[in-house]
DNA sequence: CTAAATCATAGTAAATTAGTAGGAATTAAA
DNA sequence: TTTAATTCCTACTAATTTACTATGATTTAG
C-alpha cells in the first residue's frame, strides 16, 4: 500500500507551483525538474494528467510553462492524488462487483477506509501544505 | 496505493477464524483455503506472518490447525494489516531519512495520513467486522 | 506406523511501476 | 522569418514488486 512515485512527484510539482503562484507567471518543466530532482520527460507525463484534470494550466511555446489552474487554497491534496493514484481506491472491488460472496464484511471496511482517506486529504489545501500548517 | 492481496487474504483468514473462535477448536488451512478461495500453500505463508506477530496460534500435527491468539474483540484490523502490509507505511521516507530537502512539507502530509489510517483501523476490532458493525 | 497437519524456504511467472526515447507542434523573440 | 525554447504525444523498455508454485521437512493424534 505505497503511494506511487508518480503521485508523490505530482504533489511535489503542485507544491512548487503553489509557491510560485501568480496570475501572470508560468513555470517551465525544466525548473520543476530541477526543484524536484525528477527528469523532465517523466514530469511531462505526470503534469499531462494534472492538466487533463484541470489542476494545472499550460502555456505552450517559447517562454511557456505551467501554472495552477486555481488558487492554492482552492485545490486540495485529495484533488491531486486522486488524479495520479487511481482515484485513491485501495482495493478494486470498491467500485466493481465483488465476486467474493462470503467476505463482504471486508469490502465494507475498504469502503469506509477509503472514505476516511479521501475526506482527510480533502481537508488539506495546497496552500496549507506550502505553509506547513497541517 | 492498493492494499496487497496478501493483506486482504490475511484479513479474510482472520475473519474466518473470528467466526469460529473458541477456546478449544482449531481450523485447518485446508478449510481456510476453501472459505477464502486462496490456495493452501499461499495461505500458509500468510498465516506464518500472522503467527510470528502473535495474532494467530498454531497447533501442529494431525488434527492441528490455527486459532486466534486473542479474542476477536481484542484484535484490531490495524493489528492485522500492519503485519501484512509493511506496517501500513504509504511512503518509505516516513521512518527513514528523507533526502528530498526542499519537499518535506509533503513528508509531513504522509506522516499525518499514516496516523489517520492507522488510528481508523485501530478503532475496528475483528469482532465488529464479523458482526458487520462498522 | 501412518496419515493429517503445520513449517520452512527456494524459485518463478505475472503484473505494475517507473522511466527512457524520439520527435511533432507551438510560440516568443531576435 | 528563422531560431530556440517550450509543451505535447505516444511507443517502448527496464526495474521492481507481487503473487503465487513447488518441494519437502517436521510434528503429532490415532
Amino acid at each position: 500500500m505505497k503511494m506511487s512515485s508518480k503521485a508523490r512527484y505530482g504533489l511535489y510539482v503542485a507544491v512548487e507551483l503553489a509557491k510560485r503562484y501568480s496570475d501572470t507567471e508560468v513555470v517551465s518543466v525544466a525548473l520543476l525538474a530541477q526543484c524536484t530532482g525528477v527528469t523532465e520527460k517523466y514530469l511531462e507525463q505526470i503534469i499531462a494528467l494534472m492538466k487533463k484534470a484541470n489542476i494545472v494550466h499550460a502555456i505552450r511555446g517559447a517562454s511557456g510553462g505551467y501554472k495552477l489552474a486555481k488558487a492554492p487554497q482552492d485545490i486540495s491534496v485529495g484533488d491531486i492524488l486522486r488524479v495520479l493514484e487511481d482515484n485513491l481506491q485501495i482495493v478494486d472491488c470498491i467500485h466493481k462487483d465483488c465476486s467474493n460472496g462470503c467476505n463482504c464484511v471486508s469490502r465494507n471496511l475498504w469502503v469506509k477506509l477509503n472514505q476516511n482517506i479521501n475526506s482527510y486529504l480533502d481537508t488539506i489545501s495546497l496552500q496549507q501544505l506550502v505553509e506547513d500548517k497541517l
